[in-house]
RNA sequence: GCGCCAAUAGCUCAGCUGGAUAGAGCAACUGCCUUCUAAGCAGUAGGCCAGGGGUUCGAGUCCCUUUUGGCGCGCCA
């Protein structure tokens, strides 16, 4: 694991800590109490690598203009033995700092040493995190939010696997309750009809093809012989077959698009353990329950929400019982410290009962994290596509991956942050050009293979390189280049920190540019032998962190293009 | 009607949790390949950060409000 940056953070936080208690003792300023500041990374290069505001936060407890106090800060600031070389003050009172030479070839090393592990962090200390998403209804195909919900909820988990998380990734498989009784309606109705053609259709069924092929294809092994009997019996025989080959599908499609899974967890089996009766109970027992007009309400008041049915007057529970009992599942059965909902913004307004639920059972609802995306619209010839232009039916996730290259989707549903609409532009996802951000990328690392492979057959190899010798790379593109790999760690932990893996995408696309600059200025091949191998190291460790970033997406990187 | 999310270049999006002159990519225009991949690089042009108030040393960022758009508000899931 890398420490050199948060190395030169902490260094940082205690010299500027220092220099203020100094100055205060050195009576150039006055008593008080040590502000607390901010070190950030400048936007602008020309700002140094490290920029602190802790003049200007001073600013009243000293009772002085920011940029007095900065002068009086730098004067009592000693970076001997840091990884830093100066310090100016600029603008309205920013310290800003340069990071000595050596700095840059204890990076490259550092990756070196670290390879793909290079970017991990101890952000997670080890907690045990339930990534759950997807969770698409087994009662037909998934949609296009699907494809956005499977990639998001992919790369966050390897985000938070790699920032130090314990990572556990499931599918929560609704095959109870009633869209599985409309389903086995709608199924046996398509399998009536083949026998009796004006057998009637349930009013809300399931419209879907696939719905009639399932039935199609249990009449060819089974025949007629659920004709005779009992329409429930038709149904369960019909739902037993039909339910696992949907399931089945689920998780083709998702492999096949690389989501996978941990556990897929199934709602039935919360029906069978007595789980959900048991919960019903526990919300008894903590008087968060009345009943009205036969149903049982949930009181939702004291938690921050609705009131809301928890048994119908009929006495079947809604879908939000085995929703609390399955979250009780994952944090007291389980234990989970933290579980993440990859969601679908359709259900925000679902969020506050669920965590009012939660918390009457006297769990910490924090310890539920909801992440929302928001909606996924399809844009073709500059319009949204609504429908399938062959099955005049909603395009679904197969669809697009039957026309999308699964690295290019993948990559442009992390361009995205959660809570952005997104118009996927199928004309541009399915360009193999330089407009697709994704070929970009793959393109930089496919130009340091191309170098690799050069030098190879000259029977140059990467090797070792001296400290001395890294110090040869101070070439303004060269330096930045470093810079920005030096980064990367401090970047996924603010992916994970944040939820959002969309940062690394935007990472790995500045890094690919600032590759292509470097490559443009300056040559590899045919220049001083110990400048060779210093560039070779950094291409190294250049293609190191472009394999590391597309990694988290499960996006291929090419050796050739 | 109530609630959630948004509005930044012609288009698609960033803006690191309040910091320095608001940034990329695409599209348009101009240059750069007899040396490691031109799917690249360099440059030009493009802005009332939806409108209006406020908070403070300082606001695209926080608060209020108006407008516009998306999504919710069932004893459906």
């Amino acid at each position: 694991m890398s420490q050199l940056v948060e190395k030169a953070r902490q260094q940082l936080r205690e010299a500027v800590s220092q220099a203020m208690t100094q100055a205060i003792a050195a009576g150039e300023l006055p008593p008080a109490e040590l502000p607390g500041f901010a070190l950030e990374v400048p936007a602008d290069r020309a700002h140094g690598d490290w920029s602190c505001n802790a003049a200007m936060a001073g600013a009243r407890a000293f009772h002085a203009a920011p940029r007095k106090i900065a002068e009086a800060i730098q004067a009592h600031l000693n970076l001997e033995g840091t990884l830093f070389s100066k310090c100016e003050t600029a603008g309205p009172g920013f310290l800003n700092f340069t990071y000595a030479p050596s700095f840059y070839g204890k990076i490259l090393q550092d990756i070196e040493a670290l390879g793909p592990n290079y970017g991990r962090s101890r952000l997670g200390q080890g907690q045990r995190v339930l990534v759950e998403y997807v969770s698409a209804n087994p009662t037909g195909p998934m949609h296009i939010g699907n494809a956005r919900g499977g990639v998001l909820g992919d790369a966050l988990s390897a985000t938070l696997a790699v920032a130090g998380y314990r990572v556990e990734r499931e599918f929560y498989v609704n095959d109870a309750g009633n869209q599985v009784n409309r389903y086995g309606l709608s199924i046996e109705a398509r399998y009536m009809q083949l026998f009796q053609p004006d057998f009637p259709f349930p009013e809300d069924g399931y419209l879907g093809a696939d719905v009639t092929e399932n039935a199609q294809a249990f009449s060819e092994v089974h025949g007629d012989e659920l004709v005779n009997l009992d329409s429930e019996s038709r149904r369960k025989a019909l739902i037993a077959y039909a339910i696992p080959k949907n399931i089945q599908v689920l998780h083709d499609d998702l492999q096949r698009y690389r989501v996978e899974y941990d556990n897929w967890f199934h709602e039935s089996s919360l029906h069978e353990s007595g789980a959900v009766d048991r919960v019903i109970q526990l919300l008894k027992e903590k008087g968060c329950t009345y009943e009205k007009e036969e149903a049982l309400w949930f009181r939702g008041e004291p938690f921050g929400s609705e009131d809301f049915v928890l048994v119908r007057s009929n006495g079947v529970p809604t879908y939000v019982v085995p929703d609390i009992a399955y979250h009780y599942n994952k944090l007291v059965t389980r234990n989970f410290d933290t579980a993440i909902n990859v969601l679908g913004a359709d259900h925000h307004g679902y969020v506050p009962r669920l965590k009012a639920a939660i918390a009457a059972l006297g769990i910490d609802p924090n310890r539920l994290k909801v992440v929302l995306m928001q909606m996924v619209s399809l844009v073709r010839d500059g319009e949204a596509v609504k429908l399938s232009k062959r099955s005049g039916k909603a395009i679904t996730m197969a669809n697009l991956l039957d026309e999308v290259p699964i690295d290019a989707a993948r990559f442009l549903f992390n361009s995205y942050e959660p809570n952005t609409r997104i118009d996927f532009d199928l004309d541009l996802a399915v360009k193999e050009d330089a407009q697709n951000p994704v070929y970009y990328v793959q393109y930089a690392h496919a130009r340091i293979c191309s170098i690799l492979r050069n030098l190879a057959a000259d029977g140059i190899r990467p090797r070792h390189c001296e400290p001395e010798e890294l110090l040869l790379l101070t070439a303004p593109e060269e330096v930045e280049l470093i810079r920005y790999l030096s980064g990367f760690t401090d970047e996924v932990a603010n992916a994970a920190r944040n939820m959002d893996p969309a940062r690394i995408t935007r990472y790995v696309l500045n890094l690919s540019t600032l590759f292509h600059k470097f490559y443009n200025t300056c040559r590899v091949k045919g220049v001083e032998p110990s400048l060779t191998a210093a560039r070779l190291c950094l291409c190294g460790a250049a293609k190191t962190v472009i394999e590391n970033a597309l990694a988290l997406f499960k996006v291929t990187a090419p050796e050739q293009m």
